[in-house]
RNA sequence: GCGGAAGUGGCGGAACUGGUAGACGCGCGGGACUUAGGAUCCCGUGCCGAAAGGCGUGUGGGUUCGAGUCCCACCUUUCGCACCA
């Protein structure tokens, strides 16, 4: 690591000459952190303030090891943001807050043995003395902790008001369980069937379940993404969740064998279960029902006990207590087909063929309709299962080079072509095929097309401890009740014994002497819920609440939230693409419909930025390559490493942290406090000086709202040198705009140059420089000259030179006229750039 | 497998609608100042070549007066989703 520059004595220095060229971050930094609390210069006047610009950075968790330069990255890059617009004019409210409930705090207290209500706030305060030292413009007066009952009221009253919307419910559902965490997880924490927070295997359990509607708004979420500027990435990961497909249900109706014809080898199926009994399938590829040649249904699907044969009724079920018992990493991530005939069969309602029923786990319940009709000749899981079990194989597609009589033996065959081998419909192609098979069918009460959605409603269920209490209460008279608005919140209650265990039940359900409450309605003993909400349900809405905070007797301030949302702009990870992203759309739509919020979008423009890596790797505590944000602000100064963390790389792509990078950023920092602290006011700017300095203000204010922070941090500094060159202090004129181009970026060293330089406001409320356009135009301009494609050189010419006068000038050309050794065949010149001379 | 992003000096990275490739910074080489310097300041720094010049943006083709940028094929890395019918 690069030796610290020497100290410099706090204050101005007299003699000039002998004074070091650094400047002292801790004190600088130390005197403005305190002048901005004293003079609340980063609390905006919210119900007065003009022009709002609402900037949101995505709050984190108070881990017990402390910011993580991650977070400071990201909050480094919104606070740049946010300042920008500031002094552009806009009255800019910038806050932050922990989201502190959930299984990531409540495990480490497990680890540590420490209660999380001791636990909690001792990180709390540990994060806010980070944040306090990286100079960021967070209005500290209006923040959130999720824990904090006045703040987890109100998402308790968010769940009441879906409640009383019809949009939560309870129902019985096999969901994921992780046997190490000891609790229900959300299909969205389910990686590869492994816990995505300790990675245990997860299992199936079936339990009764707290459920949010989200799949409602699938169509809604999906729709509303054109209309947002937001990162395309993100957009697309929201997009590849929400799974739209386009297809069609069509029924297949179970018969009884005995009466079809032909089938008198088959079992014997109880006639009464069957009657009028279909099977619904969706799929993709209407197109292809000629080639479906059997039914498959998840082993779970309801339909199965009452149409499997008696003969078949043992191995069937002996086939679904399998299923069942796998867990789901097995499940999906082996891939080798199994499956067991029911003994019924459904008639293919374009074929009129009889089709035999199987089950197989390949087949998942909770996609689609929990049944498929198979092609083998066009899916390739049905093919590879066709195979196993010796089922037909029909083609109904041909593809180039391809007939009616192609087998599809070999693989199946899932390209485009036209239908074949399918009655009237033979020659269509297969798009044209979709619509007109579904219209058909549709004629003839066998389906319809119709639109279906990957996403899953949202369990919000948690078996824990460290959460908001679902607010319901359950009465033997009454049912479920939702505890009356006015007796929130409930109070998660103080219980030392808060660690799960694996009967299914949350710690809460241990503790009588809470969970016994009077019905709300009737009055007679009920029992309170015991499971907790989702973490996610906290972070769902917290940015509607910033803008409120005084106010305890609304979770929003209807005024303000008219004023201040939606968010202008959110910044944030795209580890969060999906699951936070989406859920926060979802809660706002509701409040919207509600009548509740003018806006069913609340984040305008989202932007993702990048991770940061350290020297070629990921950091992680067991590769010992973690950046402790402290180290390098005592030894750099938070200026410094702001600047650096912005500087090594596009903020939206992230960048590779070096330790050998910083040096630079505070040599530019103390050499920009050396040309404020050496300035003078005597004589005349350089005028090539103020030209290059209004080339520098247009760029910064065009790379800083870009987030090109990098350029433009390269642009300041390359200005700094251009400042340099001239061997002579600089003029006030020259160094003081740059003072406030730096000030998003470098803010204590800011304030402290803009005091030095006779002002007594905050440079944070002094504007962006102006600079005269006129400038930045000139009658000459140096001119490219390639000759046959290769550059050679470069002539200054008049602007708005012809193109022989250009020919001309460069043939004249010392360097470059050499090149041009006869008669050019050909001569391009794009005005302003190049000239190009093709012999 | 499907979908997205990206491959540029020793390193992090610049390059607007095709128009001087390598800005800025690190590192490295040389020099100045110094008892000293790992501080500061100055000069240099894509590769080959003494030079003229040539070669250079993952690989191979193509379009163009001109390609890091556009088109085709491939290789590599990386991030999502993944038996989703």
């Amino acid at each position: 690591m690069t030796a610290s520059v020497p100290p410099a004595p706090s204050g101005y220095p007299e003699n000039v000459a002998e004074e070091p060229i650094g400047y002292d971050p801790s004190a600088v930094e130390a005197r403005w952190r305190q002048r901005w609390a004293d003079r609340g210069t980063h609390r905006p006047d919210l119900a007065k303030g003009e022009d709002p610009f609402y900037a949101l950075m995505m709050f984190p968790y108070p881990s017990a090891e402390g910011l993580h330069v991650g977070n400071l990255f990201a909050f480094t890059g919104c606070d740049i943001y946010a300042r920008f617009q500031r002094l552009q004019g806009h009255t800019v409210f910038e806050p932050l807050g922990y989201d502190a409930f959930g299984i990531h705090s409540e495990n480490f207290a497990l680890k540590v043995g420490v209660h999380p209500t001791e636990l909690i706030p001792r990180n709390v305060a540990n994060f806010r003395r980070q944040l306090d030292r990286a100079g960021l413009m967070v209005d500290w007066s209006r923040s959130v902790d999720t824990t904090d009952p006045a703040y987890y009221k109100w998402t308790q009253w968010v769940f009441l008001q879906l409640h009383k919307q019809g949009l939560a419910y309870k129902k019985a559902a096999a969901v994921n369980w992780c046997p190490t965490d000891k609790t229900v997880l959300a299909n969205e924490q389910v990686e590869d069937g492994r816990c995505e927070r300790c990675g245990t295997v997860v299992e199936q359990r079936f339990l009764e379940q707290w459920f949010f509607r989200i799949s409602d708004f699938a169509g809604r979420l999906l729709d509303n993404l054109d209309t947002l500027d937001w990162s395309p990435t993100t957009k697309q990961a929201q997009r590849n969740w929400l799974g739209r497909s386009e297809g069609a249900k069509l029924r297949f109706r179970v018969v009884d064998p005995l009466t079809a014809a032909g089938s008198s080898a088959v079992a014997v199926t109880t006639e009464v279960v069957l009657k009028g009994t279909e099977i619904e399938v969706f799929t993709t590829r209407p197109d292809t029902i000629f080639g479906a040649t059997y039914l498959v249904l998840a082993p779970e699907h309801p339909l199965v006990d009452g149409l499997t044969a008696p003969a078949h009724q043992s191995a069937v079920r002996a086939y679904r207590d399998r299923a069942a018992k796998q867990d789901l990493i097995t499940r999906k991530t082996n891939k080798e087909k199994t499956g067991e005939f029911t003994g019924a069969y459904a008639v293919n309602p374009a074929t009129g063929d009889l089709i035999p029923v199987w089950i197989a786990d390949y087949v998942l319940m909770e996609y689609g309709t929990g049944a498929i009709m198979a092609v083998p000749g066009h899916d390739e899981r049905d093919h590879e299962f066709a195979l196993k079990f010796t089922l037909p194989i029909v083609r109904v597609v041909a593809g180039e080079g391809q007939t009616a009589r192609s087998p599809v033996i070999a693989e199946a065959y899932t390209g485009d072509g036209v239908l074949v081998n399918s009655g009237q419909f033979d020659g269509l192609g297969v798009e044209e095929g979709k619509a007109k098979v579904t219209a058909w069918l549709a004629g003839r009460h066998a389906g319809e097309a119709v639109t279906n959605y990957r996403l899953h409603d949202w369990c919000i269920s948690r078996q824990r401890y460290w959460g908001p209490p679902i607010p319901i209460i359950y009465c033997d008279d009454c049912g479920t009740v939702p505890v009356p608005e006015a007796d929130l919140p409930v109070v998660l209650p103080f219980i030392p014994d808060f660690k799960p265990d694996d009967s299914g039940i949350s710690p809460l359900a241990r503790h009588e002497e809470w969970y016994r409450v009077a019905c709300p309605t009737c009055g007679k003993m009920g029992r309170r819920e015991t499971d907790v909400s989702d973490t996610f349900l906290d972070s769902a809405w917290y940015f509607l609440r910033y803008p409120s905070v005084p106010r305890t007797d609304v979770a929003f301030d209807a005024a303000i939230t008219k004023k201040w949302l939606p968010v202008t702009t959110y910044i944030g990870g795209n580890e969060h693409a999906v699951l936070h992203l989406l859920y926060a759309r979802f809660i706002t739509m509701v409040l919207h419909d509600a009548g509740m919020l003018h806006f069913e979008e609340p984040f305008t423009k989202f932007r993702a930025h990048g991770l940061i890596i350290r020297e070629g790797a990921k950091m992680s505590k067991s590769k010992g390559n973690v950046v402790n944000p402290d180290d390098y602000i005592d030894q750099w100064g938070a200026d410094s490493f702001r600047t650096y963390l912005m500087f090594l790389g596009p903020f939206e792509e992230g960048g590779d942290f070096r330790d050998a990078g910083i040096s630079g950023v505070k040599r530019f920092l103390d050499r920009l406090w050396a040309s404020v602290r050496d300035r003078t006011a005597a004589g005349a700017p350089d005028p090539e000086v103020l030209r290059k300095l209004a080339a520098t203000i247009k760029k910064v204010g065009e790379d800083t709202p870009a987030l090109s922070y990098n350029t433009a941090i390269a642009a300041m500094m390359e200005y700094m040198n251009t400042l340099r060159k001239g061997e002579r202090p600089s003029h006030v004129q020259e160094v003081e705009p740059l003072v406030q181009l730096v000030a998003p970026y470098a803010p204590h060293i800011a304030e402290e140059l803009w005091e030095m330089l006779g002002h007594k406001e905050s440079v944070m409320d002094a504007g962006w420089p102006k600079f005269d356009p006129s400038l930045l135009v000139s009658d000459t301009i140096e001119l490219v000259v390639q000759v046959g494609g290769k550059t050679r050189g470069k002539i200054v010419v008049p602007k708005s030179i012809t193109q022989d006068a250009a020919l001309a000038a460069a043939r004249a050309d010392a360097s470059v006229g050499k090149f041009i050794t006869g008669e050019p065949s050909k001569v391009i010149l794009v005005p302003g750039r190049l000239l190009n001379v093709v012999l």
